[in-house]
DNA sequence: ATTACTGCAAAGCATTTGCAAATGC
DNA sequence: GCATTTGCAAATGCTTTGCAGTAAT
């Protein structure tokens, strides 16, 4: 419901969180909402990072710190960043975990349709291949890949 | 913890549902578990469905259905059968949502080291523009994709 | 007869939400 | 002063787990 990804509103070459911070008081302004405390500290914290971190060790450690900002506020504020586009959500849309079976189908990948649910299966060696190359510049031993494309099948009849 | 994607065990060119039940039976054999009604129910309900279901979903199916299974029973099969490599699991590894900051970076993709749990960031054109054409091919109006590798860093100096 | 498996209900855990108090505008 | 935010704690929802009873070997 809150999970939307939208076109990023910022692109900077610039990335000094001054700017940045500038860029998101403009959006939130633009939103009529408010620029408050806590938002600034859960924006620097996020920007102070430059590793990957998970929504629930950040608002651990504002829960418990000199600049307290309570685990909500911290959820809340990761929300309207993603949306804003400075921070990007990394995991599917869905919290719950999806089966198929495999038995005798090749490997492949999906095109998911977030109006209709649908999921459309795609295989394409050329991925696949590119894929291995990567692993293989960065010597990295791959156990299996996923990719996953969201959007619109533009097959509606409507 | 229980998450494991092995290599799977089979890869059948015929895929009957009894074959494949003959194999998970040898897969239950080969690590001294049992052949129980329950796991054969999961195990038909599974294959008897074509399209991608939720664990969840087929849970509460047969939590009140005629063949009666309990859910901690079946997520515990779906589990085994993931690590027979009978269904696949999608979804990324980690139950929780990671974030990292986007403003400045160019978009980019993910090999994530299972043993480090480093996250290393590749990007590569050929990988875009193959997507691109695919989803032109399926008539799908991409949003955004994910691609994500999981596996081994070999830089270790161990 | 053993010992693993099942069912159940309770616990876990990240995330979301309702509401009164606090704060920005 | 009024509306939005915050903090808190309770609720949510999927998944996992402990344990006593049940079933497979």
């Amino acid at each position: 419901m809150s999970e939307k990804q939208p076109e990023p509103h910022v692109e900077g070459a610039n990335s000094s969180t001054e700017d940045a911070w500038a860029l998101f008081v403009d959006f939130l302004k633009s939103k009529a909402s408010r620029i408050t405390q806590a938002r600034r500290i859960v924006f620097e914290r996020v920007f102070a990072r430059h590793d990957h971190f998970r929504a629930d060790d950040l608002a651990a450690e504002l829960a418990s710190g000199v600049d307290h900002v309570s685990r909500g506020t911290v959820y809340r504020t990761l929300d309207l960043m993603t949306e804003a586009g400075f921070v990007q959500k990394i995991r599917d849309q869905d919290v719950h975990a999806h089966y198929e079976h495999i038995y005798g189908h090749g490997r492949h990948h999906h095109l998911i349709c977030e109006n209709t649910g649908e999921f459309i299966e795609f295989s394409s060696p050329v991925l696949e291949k590119e894929i291995d190359r990567i692993c293989e510049e960065y010597h990295f031993k791959e156990r299996f890949h996923r990719i996953v494309v969201f959007g619109a099948s533009e097959e509606e009849t409507s």
